[in-house]
DNA sequence: TTGACAAACCGTACCGGTAACGTTAATATT
DNA sequence: AATATTAACGTTACCGGTACGGTTTGTCAA
């Protein structure tokens, strides 16, 4: 078994101290050119690789990053993660992933692992069930952005979409288009984007005159599954009948039209469906999904670039980076025009 | 700023040595009770974390596993991920990510990295376009167990779908429908996976009799966007029509999907589809898409414990664990009878 | 000649744990 | 009473780097 190769095997075998090899290899002064080159030529020879755990023990910190979100396998956060990704290994850093499952027990759970690892910082999803976590990142103290979500109450940096806007823009689009029921399919308030987008929806039917129902807000679990068996039972209690559909997600809006559909319904013909996000596969799907974009990657990209510059340059006020989401209109909102609704 | 406890902190508060808080701490004899007690309150109450980078430099390896995938935003792969993250969190692992996004030169960066970081070991989903890494992981040496493909003439450790036997239970189905003319869309064939399903494809076509022509094998790039653009550019070179499409993925298959339509094709009237991977929205479109569904998080889970199982009782023979897909059959692909044949 | 100064090294003390090996004092054995 | 044994600690040497402060050698000016 090839013994792993440290520095000292590096310096032994150029004739110099562990130390001289060590400013070679770190590209420091008082090294002479010749004496350098012929170390850092050795050091490939020998597949030299640097012991981060070592270099970490030293320094202040280590040069990996912890992600923790709700859901791996859910395409906005998977979207989020390889935008953080991608910063991350540009700059050298490695990326320390978390599943917290919605659970705010494993949420704390691997934020002490992320602190065990000695993660130079985490960007994080919380669940919002919960927010114990902070307390515990503030003691450390371990810098975090929080990505997508934030505490109302508490201060913190944070990189997010502007969900108001968002929601707002997705409202007053559906009437422009002559929707008169809609009925907003939104996740548990809890979540800051859930509340944020629920104030989205109300304004702009304030803006435009139009009173709620009650029938019109409905909530349930933000997941495929989720959206497709609250659609089914909510459907049935509804006391008037909505002619469009804006969901939380693109998800929600992909269960939300299979519930329809075995309801009896045609989308988008007797029914419009509006969806959030943009993930990919809503361009592929028949009618493609009208929706209200937002830039996943970059969410994770400007998070992860916020991090990093707390890590490296000392923590600073608490900053929030708001991006604004773009309306994507496509075929699940077709118009609807007063002579339509008439006959209807 | 509060100081990062140590374990100097905790043995000073209680009044003993290092030596014995850290006895206590890990549950070693040689500790009266009474004074373990005392210990372990004080680390509870000054909020002592261990030190995972200390642990790694004097202990064997660290306890945080890599995951190195194509693309985290694919469904399969995040389903991958998920299933490793859980079994690695459970046993107390953490686990770093990488995007190698089919590019070999990022693949070889984030090993480097990986074993930078001194990663107790390696699960990944090679590109298939450059081995190279594994001379890298040998000579380290460092565990790591491939995931969904191998390599045919090297034998390592991987987890895998049988691919074969599920593309021939798919064409076996298909046949069975009574589909005269499928469309094989593939991905690249150096991907093992690929080679496997053709290969799938092929022994089912020879068992049922039926030849085929150059036109029935197709390929194109693995994602959403590569099978639409690949499927319009397709089209008009076929010198027959195809009846159904079997695509390499689900997401194939819904670029497909879109490809056929705007080309005038009803699915499945017209044309019969079916995908592979079986992922969660393939049931929420519609038509709810046939697929042969791979057992992800159970991948993920199978290799993470593979792994976990190298790192912590050292190397084994090369073992291959393979894993049955299974046929999923859902509206995509309606019965074609030779009557309704004969009319076309 | 010799002191000043810089270039190019080397020695050594950490970082925060773990583990092998001593040490001490109390109890058990003969 | 003397020796053996053991429970319960403490000492110290690592692990693989980094960084601060010496030490050597050579050049140049006074």
């Amino acid at each position: 078994m090839t013994h792993k190769t440290t520095l000292k095997d590096v310096a032994d075998a150029a004739g110099v101290s562990i130390n001289t090899a060590s400013r070679a290899l770190n590209h420091k002064p008082d090294v002479k050119e010749e004496t350098k080159e012929r170390i850092l030529r050795i050091a490939k020879d020998l597949h030299y690789v640097p012991n981060a755990m070592a270099q970490a023990l030293k320094g202040k910190h280590t040069r990996s990053i912890g992600v923790i979100v709700d859901d791996l396998s859910n395409p906005f956060f998977a979207e989020v993660l390889k935008g953080a990704e991608e910063v991350a290994a540009s700059r050298g850093y490695a990326v320390t992933v978390g599943n917290s499952a919605e659970d705010p027990k494993k949420e704390l759970h691997l934020v002490r692992t992320m602190i065990e690892q000695r993660t130079a910082g985490l960007l994080i999803t919380p669940t919002q069930k919960d927010s114990s976590f902070i307390s515990l990142l503030h003691q450390e103290p371990l810098p975090f952005v929080l990505v997508a979500r934030r505490f109302e109450s508490i201060a913190t940096h944070a990189v997010l979409n502007d969900d108001f806007s968002g929601a707002y823009q997705a409202v007053e689009y559906l009437l422009r288009q002559g929707y008169q029921n809609i009925l907003f399919l939104n996740a548990p308030t809890y979540l800051w984007s859930a509340s944020q987008r629920l104030h989205g929806f109300r304004q702009a039917m304030e803006a435009a005159g139009r009173a709620i129902e009650p029938w019109q807000i409905q909530c349930c679990l933000p997941t495929l599954q989720g959206s497709y068996e609250g659609m089914r039972e909510i459907l049935p209690t509804l006391t008037a009948a909505p002619d469009a559909v804006f969901a939380f997600s693109d998800y929600m809006a992909l269960g939300a039209i299979k519930a329809l559909r075995e309801a009896g319904l045609r989308v988008p013909d007797d029914i419009g469906i509006m969806g959030y996000d943009g993930i990919d596969v809503g361009d592929m799907i028949s009618p493609a999904l009208t929706t209200v974009r937002i830039a996943k990657r970059r969410l994770g990209r400007e998070a992860a670039r916020s991090l990093i510059h707390l890590v490296e340059n000392g923590p600073g006020n608490a900053k929030q980076t708001i991006l604004p989401p773009e309306l994507v209109i496509r075929q699940s909102t077709p118009e609807r025009t007063q002579a339509i609704k008439d006959i209807q």
